[in-house]
DNA sequence: ACCTGAACACCGTTCAAGT
DNA sequence: ACCTGAACACCGTTCAAGT
């Protein structure tokens, strides 16, 4: 119905880019990144794929957009009233949940860091490592280890394998993992033995929490 | 002449998986990501394509062989004499440099946690954490967050451009960014603007290490 | 046991032709 | 100006047929 109702506007407005982008998204996070074809997404759009090259220029563009107006509304939706550290956690917290809620987005997010999205993050996160009372001199190199450092955290998160934050289908799998960190080698993997049983149990946005707020402590240190 | 040779050897010894992974990762670190195709090492070994499916199940199979190959050497060739900070340090850079020099790895690597080389590399980071004097319960977390940290920060480097460390393609290629950054929209990006200077001139792997101390900063607190 | 290479079921991108 | 959809130049993977 509501498809019908979006074919029947384009007839007459005509395909726009933010209209793509739209139709993109949804099939990334429907289906993943290896479902966004050109042909999927005409047929979705019920037009040709010539259509789509007119009004952007690759399948590297499309990513890029789709990636920049998700992080777009994470970045603005930070408020600014909370102390500068506060933020960080905010906003930090704010991708860890939109990388999670779309997981392609953080191979995107890797792929070049000149892309709109990672100007808008950097932009975010460094504002605030400035407002932190980190020097001058430091501002760059600190901001820029944080911004690597969230994404990549939350990147690994989500090639976890995605989906289910409880359930007992998490549990089963979490726990098969560490039965087999358990039964490495202890020669060869002393350390993954001894935590097999912490990862067992742990929470994702936790885990990321703990390790926002280690690497914040880093960045303090620099003062 | 030394492919000649290759080929006489694989055509009286067999084909080994060894050896398609060789030939692989000289493709890849020549060519790209891209450029490995299944027709394209096949032809490089003087083979068919099926021939490869013999010894390795996907294309995801190869990479991940190729990463755990390059990631042993690395993991291995860290002393074990230097104190734990500063082993940390050696392993961080021994990664840095070989996904500066193997670009591809960056990607593989952020694909599966549980692959064997992300293993090694949580194996070897993991312990120096202990070996710091971080707490049992902060355990699981701090190195986890410094294995994603330290993978997020090279990808990063890795994802800028590859290639010249040195020499006028690069500083060219800095200053056309710092001078886009300068001249941002005061009231959106004012971080950027400040510190496009900064990013002038700077050195990656100088960077990079200020990256890894100022988190291993945050690591200590945990003690 | 191991290799060959054609065949299958796809891709992103281009472009003449339409409206 | 914008859309159509066939065509081009590729992919990874499979598998009957060979040795």
């Amino acid at each position: 119905m509501a498809i019908k109702t979006q074919r029947a506007a384009r007839r007459t407005e005509g395909l726009s880019k933010a209209q793509i982008v739209e139709a993109a998204i949804a099939i990334l996070d429907a289906q993943g990144d290896g479902a966004l074809t050109f042909r999927a997404l005409a047929a979705a759009l019920s037009t040709g794929s010539g259509a789509i090259y007119w009004h952007l220029a690759s399948r590297d563009d499309l990513l890029a957009a789709a990636a920049d107006g998700i992080v777009a509304e994470v970045v603005d939706a930070v408020g600014e009233g909370a102390s500068a550290r506060e933020a960080l956690r905010a906003l930090a917290l704010g991708l860890f949940d939109a990388i999670d809620a779309h997981p392609w987005l953080a191979a995107q997010l890797s792929r070049s860091p000149w892309q709109p999205a990672s100007l808008r993050i950097f932009e975010g996160v460094g504002a605030r490592v400035q407002a932190m009372g980190t020097p001058q001199a430091a501002l760059f190199n600190a901001a820029s280890a944080l911004v690597s450092a969230i994404l990549g955290m939350a990147g690994q998160n989500a090639a976890n394998g995605a989906a289910p934050h409880a359930g007992p289908d998490r549990a089963a799998a979490l726990g098969e993992v560490a039965d087999q960190w358990a039964r490495l080698d202890p020669a060869q993997h002393p350390f993954l033995r001894r935590i097999a049983d912490q990862m067992r149990g742990h929470d994702d946005r936790e885990q990321f929490l703990a390790g926002v707020d280690m690497i914040l402590a880093g960045v303090a240190t620099l003062r």
